[in-house]
RNA sequence: GCCCGAGUAGCUCAGGGGUAGAGCGCCUCCUUGGUAAGGAGGAGGUCAUGGGUUCAAAUCCCAUCUCGGGCUCCA
């Protein structure tokens, strides 16, 4: 029998025998790297370690191995796929008649790590979770083999219609070339439908947890089949796995709505509407903040303020193509004097009225319009989350008209004045997407193809000349044009998208948009739209978990609380509040009968920046015992020295107290 | 909208076919205490809404609304 010659990555070579299995290669190299190997990689490809050497022996050259190990990506990708197929043989175990769906690994998504797509015989509930992990453990335990196996797709159809697996069968039809790999677990029910690789066995698995029970269409397509999805997550080691749960009942403390309700800043109430947002008076002074922070930056860049309705005629929808593309979004028609109205989903149209109102000439140009306009979009119920979905938002919207030569520069400008603006509020990882038109015909793209080429183009160079990163997605775009947009993750790993900057080639063409030019003909201006917090409602909910509702100066909406130690100082305190209001700071004094330990801690809850302790001491020096949240107590300093503080902090838009 | 779960005091939650419970908060009084909870007393609830079963429903059943986790959709 021939040999073959085996190269392990950054080991040794070793001849094995023709027909020696990855696992056994790589035993003769390296013994530990055999303990602990999940799965290999052979030339590159990811095998299983029961694969067969010859079947990927290319000619005279080593045959190169690689142990795919715990601790690894590539690791955790087999373990938790692994462990998706022993959730799946658990369910089928547990509930014969079940179907299957996808049973995927996620390694990009921080809240989940696996999930299997049923359909069982009953409807799952979430007290089965655990009945069902417990089962996923028995087979663990019992040591069952992963085993892979070639067959010709007519034999696999067959297979798995004898197994009423009619999703499988598919997914074969789909997918599949002349050659199926399936997998088994060797003494369970479960047969799959899977390239692999897998862990050779089910006692590899040791760290796994079911999640949560949720719906899910097949392939995503609300008009196919509703089924359960089991999520789950699995690592290499149990303290990994503890780890990450201790991490996520951590984040589950910055949640945005349980702030919110602690620090009274805003609330949702069903009784006047679901998805309607009340800002509480401390929520109200940090949205003014930002505001007025937004205000002063559209001023330097030559922006110019407007107003606008909230409602408008049926007509201007139908006219801007809101009505037939986007109609389903929208509130449903009101009618007055026989004449229908509809709430406005977006601002575009009624800026497009202004630039309207008169003839513009390209000196004119560009001409800036920028609202903070309050739209209101029909969200299904189920999709409303906290603020960050909900079914009227204000949106920082700026509308840019401008001749086609400006248009690069101007989302050039606007791309930087995004960076700038997370920058101002400490963001780091912001997500940057050039979303373009896909091939699906679901959305109604308006507008000619080679726009939309030209039109991405402009968009991927201003990105790119500044060097910021971004992904390209497809089908992403908005029915009116490309977009490049700007997403962040909350506390607990969800992305949620803020700013946008979208290239508009429609709404200037059916509005009929002009400006007189150079030539003293008409020309079409080109129309961007342009937001930096997006929706403010959904940046104000990012930002409460940014900051886990310990605002920075600027924002918090106490920024100071004078605390008398007896009610000797009250007075003293009232005079120190004042002199500090007096100076622009948002100040609260304590003055009831708790003792000074618990007018701290209240301050402390109520995450309020500076606390100034004052008793007899600090009453006859004329000074203040200053207390920062973080730090604690820094020493007494002169009114004067920390007024100086506090206003430099503020005007600084400081994200530390230093 | 769809699947699963949940709705009890201002908040967080316990309870459960037959007088409605706790902690925090709130109010009153006592206490004037130097850097994260001083003490006592008190007020406060048609147990989400509407039906049904039952001698009796906050509790069991159905529907609706809302919330939570997802799917779809999207800022």
């Amino acid at each position: 029998m021939s040999e073959i010659s085996v190269q392990l990555e950054g080991g040794r070579s070793v001849q094995v025998p023709a027909g020696a299995t990855v696992a056994e290669a790589i035993k003769a190299a390296d013994r530990d790297a055999a303990k602990q190997a999940l799965a290999a990689k052979v030339n590159g490809r990811e095998v299983d370690l029961s694969a067969k050497l010859d079947e990927t022996a290319a000619d005279g050259e080593p045959v190169r191995v690689e142990p795919v190990l715990p601790g690894t990506l590539e690791g955790l990708d087999v373990i938790r796929h692994s462990t998706a197929h022993l959730l799946a043989a658990a369910v089928l175990d547990l509930f014969p008649g079940t179907k299957l769906g996808v049973g995927p690994a996620l390694l990009e998504d921080p809240r989940y790590g696996f999930f299997y797509d049923i359909i069982a015989p009953r409807q799952l509930t979430e007290e089965d979770l655990p009945v069902i992990e417990k089962r996923m453990r028995e087979l663990a335990k019992r040591n069952l083999a992963y085993r892979r196996d070639e067959i010709s797709k007519e034999d696999a159809l067959r297979v798995f219609g004898e197994r009423e697996e009619p999703l499988k069968c598919e997914l074969i039809e789909e997918k599949a070339g002349e050659v199926v790999s399936v997998y088994y677990i060797d003494g369970s029910p479960f047969i799959d439908f899977c390239l692999g690789p897998h862990v050779p066995n089910t006692n590899r698995l040791k760290a796994f947890k079911l999640l949560s029970l949720s719906g899910a269409y097949w392939k995503g397509d609300a008009e196919r089949e509703q089924m359960q999805r089991i999520y789950g997550t699995a690592f290499a080691t149990q303290e990994e796995l503890d780890a990450w749960v201790k991490q996520r009942e951590e984040a589950e403390k910055r949640d945005h709505r349980r702030i919110g309700k602690e620090l009274d800043l805003f609330s949702i109430q069903d009784q006047y509407g679901a998805g309607l947002v009340f800002w509480h008076p401390k929520g109200a002074v940090i949205r003014k903040a930002m505001e007025d922070y937004l205000y002063e930056e559209l001023n330097g860049r030559g922006y110019t303020f407007v107003y606008t309705p909230h409602i408008a005629k049926r007509d201007l929808w139908v006219t801007s193509g809101h009505d037939q593309s986007y109609g389903d979004s929208m509130f449903s028609p009101v009618k007055l004097e026989d004449v229908e109205f509809r709430l406005k989903p977006m601002n575009c149209p009624f800026h497009i009225g202004i630039y309207k109102s008169q003839q513009r000439s390209y000196r004119d140009l560009p001409q800036r319009y920028a609202e903070m306009g309050t739209v209101y979009r029909a969200e299904l119920s189920g999709t409303l989350h906290g603020l960050m979905r909900v079914r009227g938002f204000t949106v920082d919207d700026a509308h840019l008209f401008c001749t086609p030569e400006q248009v690069r520069k101007e989302i050039g400008d606007c791309v930087d004045f995004v960076v700038d603006v997370f920058k101002t509020f400490g963001f780091e990882k912001v997500k940057f997407e050039l979303s373009v038109k896909g091939d699906d015909t679901s959305k109604q793209w308006l507008g000619a193809e080679e726009d939309w080429a030209h039109a991405e183009k402009e968009l991927a160079s201003a990105l790119g000349e500044r060097g910021v990163p971004y992904e390209r997605v497809e089908g992403e775009a908005a029915f009116y044009g490309p977009k490049i947009d700007f997403k962040i993750e909350d506390a607990i790993g969800r992305l949620w998208q803020l700013g946008t900057v979208q290239w508009d080639f429609n709404l200037p063409e059916r509005f009929g948009l002009e400006y007189i030019g150079e030539d003293n003909k008409a020309h079409r201006p080109v129309m961007v739209h342009r937001a930096l917090f997006g929706s403010i409602e959904r940046f104000f909910g990012i930002l409460i978990e940014q900051y886990t509702g310990a605002f920075p100066m600027w924002l918090a909406p106490v920024q100071v609380a004078v605390l008398p130690i007896t009610d000797r100082a009250n007075d003293y305190v009232e005079r120190v509040a004042g002199e500090l209001r007096q100076a622009g700071l948002r100040v609260e004094t304590n003055t009831r009968g708790d003792k000074i330990g618990a007018k701290i801690r209240n301050a402390q809850l109520q995450k309020i920046p500076f606390m100034l302790v004052c008793g007899d001491r600090e009453m006859e020096e004329g000074k203040v015992a200053v207390r920062e949240r973080s730090r604690g107590d820094i020493g007494a300093m002169s009114l004067e020295e920390f007024r100086e503080l506090a206003v430099r902090l503020v005007r600084a838009r400081s994200l530390v107290n230093e």
